[in-house]
DNA sequence: CATCTGACCTAAT
DNA sequence: GATTAGGCCAGAT
């Protein structure tokens, strides 16, 4: 699978999120089929020109991928607690908000 | 081909 | 918690 692919992938996958959960790089990556390819999914997020779930991303710890003092950190910060994410100190909890992807959407995503 | 870089991750300290 | 080191992969130089 070429890169283009792989992106459709990732952003397809990524479009699954629900409203109100996030998912980590590394994780997305796995779920798109490209265990490994975490630095895969910003390269595809920076590089899509169509609309996404981008703000649901962050990293394994939880935290906003950018510097706090960048405005598109405050921008991810404001969407998601715009869908009731509670983000303390550019950090979320992914005990608490991380996406379980149910058995019915894993499904779902292969397009029977 | 060698190196560097980045919206990354894990384990160890 | 914070930091470090190593691993990871695709692009750019």
């Amino acid at each position: 699978m070429n890169n283009i692919g792989s992106c459709n992938q990732i952003l397809a996958t990524l479009a699954l999120v629900p409203k109100g959960s996030v998912v980590n790089y590394g994780f997305l990556a796995d779920l798109a089929g490209l265990p490994g390819n975490a630095r895969m999914v910003g390269r595809c997020l920076r590089e899509s020109n169509e609309p996404t779930n981008w703000h649901r991303v962050v990293r394994s710890d939880g935290k906003v991928a950018f510097p706090a003092n960048t405005p598109q950190a405050q921008e991810q910060r404001s969407l998601l607690i715009s869908e009731g994410i509670a983000v303390v100190n550019f950090r979320v909890n992914m005990k608490k908000y991380l996406w379980k992807p149910d058995l019915h959407t894993m499904l779902a995503k292969l397009s029977y």
